[in-house]
DNA sequence: ACAAACTTGTTACTTTTTTTAACAAACTTT
DNA sequence: AAAGTTTGTTAAAAAAAGTAACAAGTTTGT
């Protein structure tokens, strides 16, 4: 199998890649060159081409991309269709938020438990499951093998909890929306931060000296 | 003014220092050393000194830096009692969340206006401020001026209102949920996405190639 | 069937960005 | 006043990202 390392700027362009495709696709567009994909999309022909290549040949000579093809290509090395068995720990405001408006089967992810600290939650249901009781999270892990957990806990939580989370629930890959630092103490697993007072404060400053730009 | 270009991993860490620092500050310490603060944090210490020399000299030779000082200069940095004036353009799901759970006021942003196109929605307060109808929101920013918007709205009303929001009502600073592209038709505004999609594919990505991570 | 026009996959090169190292100058402590 | 710290700053090194170029393979038109 193919085990080159790839940048994290290529990986990262791939969604745009794919969500652009899809809307193509959408438009009755059959087949697409390089150039032309760079065009619409801003982008320059070689860094597409040079993208690609990171995972194989997808297109020919002469003729382009198939868009439908390379969609799914895409589709398939970020693993859309892999329904990676997901818990949301953490089932506040915005854990319920995401639960309810996030289309994760269609981004790889099954979320197959919901969980919260929170007693006066046990029993509501969300996305067709039932929140349970944080103190569960273990004995479910042992009995359900979790690849992944989506973390809407507090900093403190995530701090007390990481070490239960990676050793003893064996979760591998966290979408992480605490300010806690995972990757510092398990470099080992995959981390996806959503940092919104980060976010926030790095746009307050791009406001503040938007004369600086470029 | 100091008018230099600094680097968006530069501006990226700021949040972080700011948020160290603080937690450093309620323990009690006074003063820390660029190596000490560095070991904490798990960076380099020549890092530390080249990001805050950006922006002028905050410590003492033979000293180092005064904990609740710096904290103050880079939050004055990061502007984060500007108050920007803000409005919320979307009051679905996940905006409404956002209003009821982030600190606004902390981060630099103060929110003046909740907009959004559902007449079932209008009149409903969120965060002690009314949700009013989409159609007000040129008449709002021309009485009331605009800084910046959060746009919790699909990428279709985000790409059919986009000229309204930056040449019409002004707005020069965005907090995107969208998957429109701002910065490709406005590059003179500031913009920070938060793309819950991509995000989520890019972890599914790396949870699937973890064996590949370094 | 053949030539002209396209377009990819791939390698090498260039540019930019980011990080690390080094040290004189300045302050603190004893 | 001397010894020990630690910064601000410049310069160098390393890493990353982007661009260009072109041989080889396809398609299209005649």
């Amino acid at each position: 199998m193919g085990s080159k390392y790839i940048s994290t700027s290529v990986i990262r362009r791939l969604p745009r890649y794919f969500r652009f495709l899809n809307s193509l696709k959408q438009t009755g567009m059959i087949r697409i060159s390089s150039s032309e994909l760079a065009e619409r999309m801003g982008i320059s022909a070689s860094q597409i081409r040079q993208d690609l290549n990171c995972f194989g040949g997808f297109g020919q000579q002469g003729y382009g991309y198939n868009i439908e093809k390379l969609q799914a290509e895409i589709g398939k090395i970020l693993g859309v269709d892999r329904g990676l068995k997901t818990v949301l720990i953490g089932a506040g405001n915005l854990g319920q938020t995401l639960a309810q408006s996030i289309e994760f089967e269609k981004r790889g992810f099954n979320i197959i438990g919901i969980f919260d600290k929170k007693e006066a939650l046990f029993g509501e249901v969300l996305r067709g499951l039932p929140i349970r009781s944080a103190d569960d999270l273990e004995d479910f892990c042992k009995e359900n093998h979790v690849d992944a957990a989506i973390l809407c806990i507090p900093f403190k939580e995530a701090a007390a909890n990481i070490d239960s989370y990676v050793k003893t629930c064996g979760i591998r890959g966290f979408w992480n929306f605490s300010h806690y630092n995972i990757n510092e103490k398990y470099p080992e697993v995959a981390v996806e931060n959503v940092h919104f007072n980060d976010s926030l404060m790095t746009l307050c400053y791009r406001v503040i000296n938007l004369d600086k730009k470029d």
